[in-house]
DNA sequence: CATCTACAAGTGTTATCACACTTAGGGTCG
DNA sequence: CGACCCTAAGTGTGATAACACTTGTAGATG
């Protein structure tokens, strides 16, 4: 049995396996283009193979892997294409749930939200890039869970686990620049998002999330596009962090 | 080995098995409220657990399949409320597929749709209600494929699939019906998709896909409402076709 | 009749093994 | 130098066995 402190009582081998190689993507630590072979992940977690099986079959299931040479499971590289695809179905996805949550938030979850906008300008403050990252994607989760979908949830959780690796990009470089520019706008569109919440207007809830959303995508876009040239939408990102 | 017959040769068993299960509830073989044991699946395609399981972890990873009491894996009851939430997401995206289709689709993918309208007319006036069924997922899987994003394209399928079992009731009672109104319906929505995506008009496309399944749902919710009194978003229909 | 206990049957989970196929690296030959 | 062959190492796949836990049933007791 592998690290049992960080596997709690109920929770089976495949499952802690699976969130950890989920939790692995969206810090970083692992990179698109990378195998996951069921015998590597074996030893690192000495276990069997059968639970690694179960949790990789699950991810390639979600597309959160794809089949390389041999067969081996790898994290994929996205095109640009496929990330701007991403980003239009979590504009529409996302934009939807707001709607619903404007409509069917309780108080409670309204608070969540706000205390996670206040913890958010802490972190800006502090220039703690990570930290920023985990708690913006807890903010939108937050709203997305008052709507009270598990089915958009669930979309929803995916496309970001996917589109992860990438969205961090800008985020870690813009972290040098204090106060951030891009940042600041994206809180004002969080608050804008929060405050619609509170009025219950679905209409400013879905706009301010995909202001946000649209924001976030260009810049990620525009840094590509500073790095590199190409403008094709099959092009693959680089995804190291240049030198400073 | 099982029915080497059905299974191609590159097909790994854990695929087919997969596959199969897939198909049962896109054919109302199997219905929700059903568990899938590991062992009863080991006995009726006479393999291994291990491919059973791989292809039940994937189906869970999917929410295709659910835990129920000791673990095993169900298909699930769906409540009206999952329903609505799955008929808002399906417009959200399958509309944003078919504005993409509109820009994307080659002459060949709008030729295929085309020809499917044909077939489908023909399974119509035969009073096929199965064939029409598998003939109308092919009609809107064909301009999303055209979408050319495969992203959005696994989501699609993903929701139909969930929600199969339950689009097929009103389609079944209404097969008696000579002709049917609502198939009737239908084909103009998809005639005028058709139409839209040969024009490259991104918002008719959208616009016919989203009254289709706006169309689609009210029928759905319709029958429900008939069938039984009760408007509560949790209450979760009872899938048996009444008797004649 | 209701409740409790014991046991069998059913559920999934994990470990281990062997096989098939692919890929990479080294050596030989023309 | 390029092409070919061979072998080792790497990849996943499927089979089998044993264990843990849960559920259902039958029998005993009050």
């Amino acid at each position: 049995m592998f690290d049992a402190k960080s596997q709690n009582s109920k929770e089976t081998t495949q499952d802690a396996i699976y969130r950890r190689i989920r939790q692995s993507l969206l810090t970083g630590q692992a990179s698109p283009g990378e195998a996951l072979s069921i015998r590597r992940l074996v030893e690192k977690f000495e276990v069997s193979a059968t639970p690694v099986r179960d949790a990789l079959s699950r991810l390639e299931a979600e597309f959160v892997l794809v089949r390389g040479p041999n067969r081996v499971l790898m994290i994929p590289n996205l095109s640009v294409g496929e990330l701007k695809d991403i980003h239009r179905l979590r504009a529409a996805i996302e934009g939807l749930s707001a709607e619903l949550a404007a409509d069917r938030a309780t108080s409670d979850e309204i608070k969540e939200v706000s205390d996670l906008c206040d913890t958010m300008d802490a972190a800006l403050a502090k220039g703690d890039a990570d930290t920023y990252l985990t708690l913006n994607w807890a903010f939108h989760r937050s709203i997305y869970k008052a709507a009270h979908s598990d089915v958009a949830l669930h979309i929803i959780e995916n496309l970001w686990l996917r589109s992860g690796p990438y969205l961090r990009l800008p985020v870690l470089i813009d972290a040098a620049e204090q106060p951030s520019q891009s940042r600041q706008r994206s809180m004002q569109f969080h608050r804008a998002c929060l405050a619609a919440l509170q009025a219950g207007d679905a209409d400013a809830a879905r706009d301010a999330i995909q202001s946000d959303i649209a924001a976030a995508s260009d810049e990620l876009f525009q840094y590509m596009k500073a790095a590199h040239a190409a403008e094709v939408d099959n092009w693959v990102p680089d995804l190291r962090v240049p030198s400073k």
